[in-house]
RNA sequence: GCCCCCAUCGUCUAGUGGCCCAGGAUGCAGGAUUCUCAGUCCUGAGACAGGGGUUCAAAUCCCCUUGGGGGUACCA
């Protein structure tokens, strides 16, 4: 077997998309697991839409799931440019060659001429197909016809009497009558060339042996296949995977602004935007807006683990086997093939993914989960930055308390309770009515309780478990009783780690310090 | 309109003719543990779109229907 080179060829746009991000992990999976390279391409030739420093964040996505590219932009490789804008050359000779050997041609009919064609074509319920007008003109008219400056594009000479087949690799063989399909313009009238037309000369000029992109793509795929024999370029192979779909639904995941809106609303993504609007204000990353789960960015602005994000993404469609479920990326890229590829659309479940970050954040280690917390509490201005040893040490002491609690890093940020001021925590009015107010005994049992937190010796959970459980013997009381309101004094919340836990974190002071706030309140 | 693709629990999937009255995960419900929450551990509900074939035997193969999706650009 040829070495196996694969590519993704992203447009700049500012941002990456997990559903394209998906595209290209099969892409890089498939090219790691058989030694072969992994190319980046930039499809800038749509130039209005080329927008300086819309590379980089893509960039920085590949970076961030570790996603190594073994030729494209800041590195280089021997079938650069790696930029289409740069590859005119390329393009052009392609044309001209197709145009000398009759298999294109310029076409003089203007887009609204064609449109009307087109529209003729439905109204009669026919497959549209171009009229080749053009075709008819003598090479003098045509001469003539430029001269003037009348605008042309180039198409391609669609051979009409056969067909095209590819054998795809999850799709199986595809196959298209050309007798359908109608000419394609392969360059504009300025020499920049279409979509369809640049890809084919760029795979074959950058010998890609295996195009795997999503399904979307299947139905270009004829035209793209003609090209490639046309110029005389053997097929590439194919693999059209499932495109990543919307949660909940069959319908591709959409980028575009009224998409957003609707599954800002479904109830499947809705936990995600919630997450963000609560998160990015806090850090400086602005909202649910700028910052949307249908972006990597999100993901790892939100908290994410990379080798979660990878492992989830990796299971959109495609699977090791019946049951194995958390993978890591070194076992992914040992067993992918693109014959476990399922053909059906793939939602995306953000549960899932979550489920997938609970357990690949049980498997980080303690100082590196440290070390993914502290960034929000600095960025959110609780602690200071830099970090200074005893707030480390503290903060590794609160993320142990935490423990299984932080799913995201960014879940520190609901402990704030844990860095304000004593006299700005906040009480929880809820808790604060059901668990001091309304007991009887309750304000009276917490009053008593902090005189004895005042001695006892060692602060610490497991000195303080034993003491409250002595008192608790000594009033003949449940121990219910006293403990809700003494963690609703103390933290503020109702819910959060062992009591014990909370105390020991907060220390002697504090705690006393929140206790006879909460008994003024009563 | 035309072309193409797809179809197993809500979701992601296993299943390549008998191992499947369909397995796992996630989510959901109930229970246990506990000071709460999270977690953990049990338990439960939950799917082969429909109809025809082929075959001793079909979720698996074929056909039709229906449904869903994608493409149809001088976007990528």
């Amino acid at each position: 077997m040829p070495t196996v080179r694969t590519r993704f060829a992203p447009s700049p746009t500012g941002y990456m998309h997990i559903g394209g991000m998906r595209t290209a992990l099969f892409n890089w999976l498939w090219a790691r697991h058989n030694g072969g390279q992994f190319v980046l391409r930039i499809d800038d030739t749509d130039r209005e839409r080329n927008v300086e420093d819309a590379l980089q964040p893509i960039l920085d996505a590949f970076g961030w799931l570790e996603l190594d590219w073994d030729e494209g932009p800041e590195v280089g490789g021997e079938y650069g440019p790696y930029f289409q804008s740069q590859r005119g050359d390329l393009y052009t000779e392609a044309v001209n060659r197709l145009l000398a050997a009759g298999k294109a041609y310029e076409d003089f009919d203007p887009p609204e001429v064609v449109q009307a064609d087109r529209a003729a074509a439905e109204q009669e319920k026919q497959p549209y197909l171009n009229i080749r007008r053009s075709l008819e003109l003598s090479e003098a008219k045509r001469d003539d016809l430029k001269a003037q400056g009348k605008p042309y594009v180039i198409r391609f000479l669609v051979p009409r009497d056969r067909s095209v087949a590819i054998d795809d690799h999850v799709r199986g063989r595809v196959e298209w009558d050309c007798g359908l399909i109608s000419d394609p313009v392969i360059m504009r009238g300025d020499g920049s060339p279409l979509y369809n037309f640049a890809t084919v000369v760029d795979d074959a000029q950058m010998k890609i042996s295996h195009v795997i992109r999503a399904e979307e793509h299947l139905t270009n795929t004829a035209v793209q296949a003609l090209l490639f024999q046309a110029l005389g370029f053997d097929l590439p192979e194919f693999a059209h995977i499932p495109f990543v779909a919307a949660p909940g639904s069959k319908e591709k995941l959409s980028k575009r602004e009224k998409q957003i809106e609707k599954y800002r609303k479904s109830p499947q993504f809705k936990k995600l935007f919630d997450l963000a609007d609560r998160v990015f204000p806090l850090i400086g990353e602005g909202d649910s807006a700028t910052l949307n789960p249908v972006m990597v960015a999100y993901y790892e602005k939100i908290g994410f683990l990379p080798q979660a994000v990878f492992n989830g993404l990796a299971r959109l469609g495609w699977s090791y086997d019946d049951k194995t479920e958390n993978m890591s990326r070194e076992f992914i890229t040992e067993n992918f093939t693109l014959d476990r590829v399922v053909k059906s659309s793939a939602g995306l479940d953000p549960d899932k993914l979550l489920a997938y970050q609970e357990y690949w954040m049980g498997d980080l280690p303690l100082d590196e989960k440290v070390n993914g917390c502290l960034p929000y509490l600095t960025k959110a201005g609780w602690i200071t930055d830099p970090v200074t040893e005893d707030t480390r040490s503290f903060v590794t002491r609160l993320v142990t308390a935490l423990g299984e609690r932080v799913k995201l890093f960014s879940d520190v940020l609901s402990y704030d309770e844990y860095f304000v001021d004593d006299e700005a925590l906040a009480f929880d009015e809820k808790a604060f009515e059901k668990r001091i107010r309304k007991p009887d005994e309750a304000s009276q049992l917490l009053g008593e309780y902090r005189g004895r937190l005042a001695t006892v010796e060692p602060f610490e959970a497991a000195a303080l478990d034993a003491d409250l459980h002595a008192f608790v013997e000594e009033k003949d009381i449940k121990i219910g009783q006293i403990i809700h309101a003494l963690r609703v004094a103390v933290t503020g919340k109702p819910a959060g780690p062992g009591m014990f836990d909370c105390l020991a974190l907060l220390g002697r002071e504090r705690c006393i310090a929140r206790i006879d706030r909460a008994l003024a309140a009563c």
